[in-house]
DNA sequence: TTAAAAAACGCAACACTTTTGCGTTTTCGT
DNA sequence: ACGAAAACGCAAAAGTGTTGCGTTTTTTAA
């Protein structure tokens, strides 16, 4: 896709087969992605050593961004394209993604402000991923709730 | 300490002298701790496979849980022995991990419980991880805070 | 458009972390 | 005190990520 061609260069990086698929795969992807799962994506013929210098490549020109999960994995998310370039990462911005429907909602910055807060710490930076059911899926079915 | 034999014991865990020190020491250390540093408080005289299969059994207990960290290095920290068991553990809890020290720190419940209710949404698990500057490194050091 | 420079590529090898197999030692329950 | 279960050390393997190097592709600029 243009788009996808057009983003490379905004952000210095070389337009190669595999770069450009490789964005499209994040854009595709509404959460994260494991090296494991890119590797599968690509039938395995991309070499891994690739993969991780594009991952790295991509992460030091601002496209993508480290999200750690539960289990210690590391696992990959696409930038805010505006508000990320390889000067300055900003991931100022929690996600709330529902079990039912998929769609992804961004939260409003007034509850991370009370986080920043009650935690005693100075934070500069975080990642706050929450998942469960959204109010609309909540409403029209019968969850459980607790 | 007579303490830690009994929690041991407790949590079904054979009380060898490395794992009675090994809880020993988590109790120390209030924050989280990684197997390379376990290996050094223990003068690298413990083989490291010893401190692995003692790590996974506590955790499997429901003693310690793992913890986010910087580097990606598998961390663990002390459960609170009260609400986790072999059974279940509750880690409903995020991550504070600090820029200075690399420490990770547990965050407690109190944080969550307003995000989860301020959301809108029926929130049934959550990353949360806070970075920047931990109480410690932030007064013993002169650091710009916002 | 083409040639030099820069970036990306695949392969092999390496470094480091974590797990597994196995025979021995320690701890536990009776 | 004895047999079973758990924990131990050592060696080897599996998994994850990096580095070096020669080749190919892309970019830049004449």
């Amino acid at each position: 896709m243009k788009k996808h061609k057009e983003i490379l260069s905004r952000f210095g990086i070389n337009k190669t087969q595999f770069r450009i698929d490789l964005l499209s795969l994040f854009f595709d992807c509404k959460s994260s992605l494991t090296i494991h799962e890119i590797f599968e994506r690509f039938n395995k013929k991309t070499n891994k050593v690739t993969i991780y210098r594009a991952l790295k490549s991509f992460e030091q020109k601002g496209l993508i961004h480290q999200v750690p999960d539960k289990n210690n994995l590391k696992k990959y998310s696409l930038c805010n394209l505006d508000s990320c370039s390889p000067d300055s990462h900003n991931h100022q911005h929690g996600h709330f993604i529902c079990y039912s429907c998929d769609q992804t909602f961004c939260l409003d910055d007034s509850t991370i402000k009370i986080l920043k807060t009650s935690s005693g710490h100075i934070v500069k930076n975080y990642n706050l991923i929450l998942e469960g059911y959204c109010t609309d899926c909540n409403s029209s079915q019968t969850i459980s709730q607790n």
